[in-house]
DNA sequence: CGAAGTATTCAACATATGTAGAATAATCCG
DNA sequence: CGGATTATTCTACATATGTTGAATACTTCG
């Protein structure tokens, strides 16, 4: 809204940070589809011509607005590495809840599970990124030849949880006390994790 | 294709069936936002006009195609209500993976799942179909003060399963054997369902 | 100060989309 | 058969969107 004269502005503004940081909201909010570059540059109070000189295009954007501060992978490693088996489940719920809850409306993965939604190259690339990156990291750290389907499981239950609680605010799920959450799911995460897994005569 | 000549075709063809049937593999396979009622027209053989003059608008296509022949609710219903009280998880899994293995294209469920991407109407009316119906059903049937959350935990870890088996199509969650996967989901279910609910102190 | 570079906006394009209204062909009913 | 109704398409519009290229104002550096 800043009296849309010409040519550069004085001082020098953090434009670009500005842009990323509404582009994340947008995308957080809206998901892919439905953010837009004009709605990201107006939220930034600029030209929707100034975002793309800066990202290319609106992939890029979305790609450059969701690079997360703190790789997800590195959170499950430490937590894996540094909890006592026997609390990893409940634990990891915790930590999960405790930075979510905090911000919920900028957390990059919000934008990922609402993007979900398309079938385009977005899509596929958040397919990617969650088989590459979150469930190869646990199966790289969970026991037995089984271990990529225990990660896939533990993926299950945390991505069901995070989309009741945070996309669609189901209720109860979504004013539940957090710490209660982090004991219910515990133990589930724990059996996926260690515990045995049936198998069925074919 | 049919050679597009104006005016109405010969015979009685079920063109309104064809349009649903189309619509409702189209919402499937992309979410509401991406789906388009062209491409929808396309499939079904015919003008996009058609489309519209027979059911109004996108919303009301959307919502007349995802009309679910089975009420979920009643399918709920009637395991909870038929089924050993220690078999429940697991024949529930079982009974949803067998419903959407098959037909897994055009399970309107695939569509409301996609759609939850946006934050319009649509995406409201999902989050209360999910609350209102699937769980409040759960609700109703299952014990305790608590059997509102008892509904949202089953729904998120159902909900998960859902979206990478199905929708995300993430190995190896989307090829390991229905009956394998009721056998390890079901103990989590029947907990839920169940099981006792720590509380914690505030 | 002047030249070069950079930040920023304007205006426009090409395309896609939902939708409306008029026109045409088949069927139905008397 | 003939009028009414229904099914179907064509054309067009208004709008929104991603994207581009030229123009302008500011900053930096020699």
């Amino acid at each position: 809204m800043t009296a849309g004269r010409k040519g550069r502005r004085p001082g020098s503004p953090d434009t670009q940070g500005q842009i990323l940081d509404a582009a994340s909201r947008e995308f957080v909010g809206r998901g892919f589809e439905r953010a837009t570059i004009r709605g990201v540059a107006t939220a930034a109070g600029v030209d929707p011509a100034l975002v793309l000189h800066y990202f290319g295009s609106k992939e890029q954007l979305f790609i450059a607005a969701l690079r997360v501060p703190v790789d997800p992978a590195a959170i499950v490693r430490s937590i894996l590495d540094e909890t006592a088996p026997d609390d990893v489940g409940e634990r990891l719920i915790a930590t999960l809840l405790d930075v979510w809850d905090a911000g919920a409306d900028r957390n990059p993965m919000i934008a990922v599970l609402r993007s979900i939604a398309g079938d385009g190259p977005v899509a596929d690339a958040v397919r990617q990124f969650i088989e590459r990156s979150i469930i190869a990291t646990f199966a790289e750290r969970l026991p037995g030849p089984e271990a990529q389907l225990r990660g896939a499981l533990i993926g299950s239950q945390v991505a069901g949880l995070l989309l009741g609680r945070y996309v669609l605010r189901l209720e109860p799920l979504a004013s539940t006390d957090p710490k209660r959450l982090a004991a219910i799911y515990g133990p589930t995460i724990q059996r996926y994790a260690f515990g045995e897994l049936p198998t069925v005569g074919s």
